[in-house]
DNA sequence: CTTCAGACTTGCCGCGATGCAA
DNA sequence: TTGCATCGCGGCAAGTCTGAAG
């Protein structure tokens, strides 16, 4: 069975989120996620989940897709309904497009609100003045090498809120302080097409080269010596050596034979290296090892050189002009070579991601500005100058041939306005959902296969918050969304119930168990006749035509909308239970609970903290005592003035959850720990003492003294008080245990950063009185620039 | 159409910085 | 002051969706 492996810290425990029901987010019950690693993933679903599991489900068996659509062509509207209606021939599509004229065509321009054109995108003015400048000092700045003087020296004037030397584009557009407020702007969006007129930028930063170190790993016993190619190669390989990476077949044969290729590329022919089995990485894996060490064991003025050459790097790299103003780039450094970390059941994991040249990167940038060098002796693979697009390099990936780029930082102007524009298009469909759901709602009965699949993917997508669910090709995880899903991701249940049971994004396992409309289940049963395993479930339309469609609804409205819609939608809903007169950490929890209510919505998961258990006892432990402790304070209340013993009630409760066993045991550690206390005092003074040439103390001394200060009566006053201060934090701890334990599997983060529209978290601390430091580290702070003025007031 | 390439968002995880108790 | 848990951030894989090409 499961492989025990002690890495499996994936698998998850169930959650029993059933707190509540509301329509958006149905009850739940989850179970476990499965492993990513291959074969731990096939144990972890057989082990857990009898039903999907047993079925052939997870790998696929006898998947026939593709049939798909000649399916749709020929055979056409046969199918008998349950219900009654007879066939009829499609192409009606008129009957869906409702009263409003479609606007389809005027679609494609997704601006949101505001139709109004405008010439330029944000700044009409600043950008020709100011380029030119930045652009020379950039030049120069490169051609310093060290310390480029312009960046730096923006820098500071941003730290500092003081004024540049011109730097930095603060245009006549921009406010007082320097910055680029887009969103103050009268069209904030621009027209929508060209991304800048403007842009300079330092180009990529490539990882250092290869340094062979020379250690020789094992082969059928005997060590053995390899070329830097082929070295490398293995090294990575040492890197996941005790990992799960390293269980997984896939990835070793992926590994094994990338590695094989390089090995009779560069090795003499003589190298021995047939099989993995005989293959003993571990030497590697102790220089791995010693190489982690030393670089923990580095002095700090070492590790203050390091941090200063990679600052110089960031200010270097990190920054780009977009029309004249400075921009924060991302990922400017171009990634390392490795072994592909495909998630999941990725066919490709484990193969060799090779070492990007400069002549692998396509630089995009204007065509005035100057062309960053690449490393000496090489070149570019190619300049361009697009500017309907945001990206400043990118090249092709060589493992699944993607195409990979170098954008500006989540918390630059264009990736602000895109949220912006996110959330305002979410925003609109508030406006037509209701139209939409009757629709739909009505659609479920059409007399068309093909309407009825539409509607009732839909009534997922906006119930259950499914992913679309795009085609998958045969060299990627078996992994799907609404659209996708096939015949055993979905069972049927007495009482319209509903479980689904599939490996979605990321191969996160969905499980859900549904009460649906009837007419689902009904249509869902039309949709699993006569069909099996590895079939579709949805086999007359795809995520294209259902985009189609939810853009005739309204323009620019694609299945993710309604995940941001939902999302944001429920999270403002869930904060109206905010406690209006409660501590600031009450109305934390409030908003945590709320991000953890979408979060459970989206089914954004994470894997179990390796310390959990031990917080959460301790954090019981923590309470306990505290309670320990009021219950003596009330005691001693009591017997100081008796009478309380009939007015006050709340003195002679007794506290819950304190047995015998355990206090005795809290008093026992709690005098060990007391006597270890004294004991360091003791050793302290005495040096002290023996300094001054003072007589030593002994231990009895100072237990004495610590006894009798013990032994001192508080008054009743201050007993209150203490009372009173040890309620609040046994409250508080309490607080932060339930917090931590309903968070255990749920990751918030993420739909924190994608899905909840900031402006009703600055509304809420606004509204509530909590600093926005508390709910949105730096980074989301920055990113949010533009949210984080919305009145108290403001709505999704 | 379908497929494919391209561009951009979403998502989980590992690691380093940071804060905190010992 | 050091060891250690937490948290925030960046890395990069994996989605969505559009528009061009076959």
């Amino acid at each position: 069975m499961a492989p025990s492996r002690a890495t499996s810290k994936r698998a998850r425990v169930a959650d029993d989120s059933s707190s509540e029901d509301e329509p958006i987010a149905p009850k739940r019950t989850r179970t476990a996620r499965t492993a990513a690693a291959a074969p731990a993933a096939a144990a972890a679903a057989a082990a857990s989940s009898s039903s999907a599991a047993d079925a052939p489900a997870p790998s696929k068996p006898t998947r026939k897709r593709a049939a798909k659509k000649l399916a749709a062509a020929s055979d056409s509207e046969d199918e008998p309904l349950a219900a009654a209606p007879p066939p009829a021939k499609r192409g009606r599509k008129a009957a869906a497009v409702k009263d409003e004229p479609s606007s389809s065509a005027a679609s494609s321009s997704s601006t949101a609100a505001a139709p109004k054109r405008r010439g330029r995108p944000p700044s009409a003015s600043s950008s020709p003045a100011s380029s030119p400048a930045p652009t020379t000092a950039r030049g120069k700045g490169k051609a310093k090498a060290k310390a480029p003087a312009a960046s730096a020296a923006v820098k500071k004037e941003e730290a500092a809120n003081g004024d540049g030397d011109g730097d930095g584009g603060s245009g006549s557009d921009d406010d007082a302080d320097g910055e680029f407020k887009w969103w103050k702007q009268e069209n904030p969006l621009g027209d929508g097409r060209t991304k800048w007129t403007t842009l300079s930028h330092n180009g990529v930063y490539f990882p250092p080269a290869y340094v062979p170190h020379g250690v020789q790993m094992k082969y059928n016993g005997k060590p053995i010596k390899l070329g830097p190619a082929a070295e490398e190669v293995a090294t990575f390989f040492a890197g996941v050596v005790g990992t799960t990476w390293a269980e997984n077949p896939t990835f070793v044969s992926n590994f094994f034979e990338d590695w094989t290729d390089v090995i009779k590329r560069t090795e003499p022919a003589t190298c021995p290296i047939k099989e993995f089995a005989k293959c003993d990485f571990t030497p590697l894996v102790d220089y791995l090892a010693a190489e982690k060490e030393k670089k923990k064991a580095m002095t700090k003025a070492d590790k203050d050189a390091a941090k200063k050459a990679k600052q110089e790097i960031d200010d270097k790299y990190g920054w780009a002009l977009v029309d004249g103003r400075k921009e924060k780039v991302g990922n400017f450094r171009v990634e390392p070579p490795g072994l592909f970390r495909g998630r999941g059941a990725h066919p490709k994991t484990g193969k060799l991601k090779k070492r990007l040249q400069p002549e692998d990167i396509t630089i995009n940038i204007s065509k005035d500005s100057p062309v960053p060098a690449a490393p000496a002796g090489h070149k570019w693979k190619d300049v361009v100058h697009e500017n309907e697009v945001t990206w400043l390099a990118s090249w092709t990936e060589n493992v699944n041939g993607q195409p990979k780029y170098v954008f500006l930082s989540a918390a630059s102007s264009w990736k602000g306005m895109s949220d912006f524009k996110k959330f305002e298009k979410a925003r609109e469909l508030k406006k037509h959902v209701a139209r939409i759901r009757r629709e739909y709602t009505a659609m479920l009965k059409d007399r068309e296969t093909e309407k009825r699949q539409l509607a009732t993917a839909l009534y997922f997508i906006d119930k259950l918050a499914l992913r679309a669910g795009n085609e998958k090709g045969e060299d990627e995880a078996d992994t799907v969304g609404c659209c996708s899903l096939r015949y055993e991701h979905v069972t049927l249940k007495e009482g319209n119930k509903v479980v689904f049971d599939f490996l979605g994004k990321d191969s996160i396992r969905y499980y859900n168990e549904v009460v649906v409309d009837a007419q689902v289940h009904k249509n869902l049963k039309l949709f699993k006749k006569d069909h099996s395993d590895g079939d579709d479930l949805f086999d007359r339309i795809t995520t294209t035509s259902l985009n189609k469609h939810l853009t005739s609804l309204m323009p620019g409205l694609t299945a993710k909308v309604f995940r941001t819609y939902n999302a944001s939608f429920t999270f403002q809903q869930e904060l109206e239970s905010t406690p209006a007169d409660g501590s600031v950490a009450d109305k934390e929890l409030a908003y945590n609970r709320a991000n953890r209510q979408v979060a459970v919505l989206c089914n954004h998961q994470r894997a179990v903290p390796p310390t959990h258990d031990a917080q959460l006892g301790k954090l019981k432990d923590k309470i306990r005592a505290l309670k320990y402790q009021r219950r003596e304070a009330k005691k001693l209340m009591l017997q100081l003035d008796p009478k309380l013993k009939k007015s006050r009630k709340d003195l002679t409760e007794p506290e819950s959850d304190l047995d015998d066993e355990w206090i005795a045991e809290y008093l026992e550690s709690e005098k060990v720990k007391d006597k270890e206390k004294l004991q360091k005092k003791l050793e302290k003074d005495n040096a002290e003492r023996e300094a001054e040439g003072k007589p030593l103390l002994t231990l009895k001394e100072l237990e004495d003294a610590a006894a009798k200060r013990a032994a001192r009566d508080p008054t009743l006053e201050q007993l209150e008080k203490k009372v009173a201060k040890l309620g609040d934090q046994i409250h508080a701890a309490k607080t932060q245990l339930v917090d931590k334990d309903e968070n255990k599997t749920t990751a918030l983060s993420t739909s924190k950063i994608n899905y909840i529209d900031p402006r009703i978290t600055a509304a809420w601390c606004r509204k509530h009185d909590v600093p926005i430091e508390k709910m949105f580290p730096r980074t989301l702070r920055e990113k949010f620039k533009w949210a984080m003025d919305a009145e108290a007031d403001w709505e999704f």
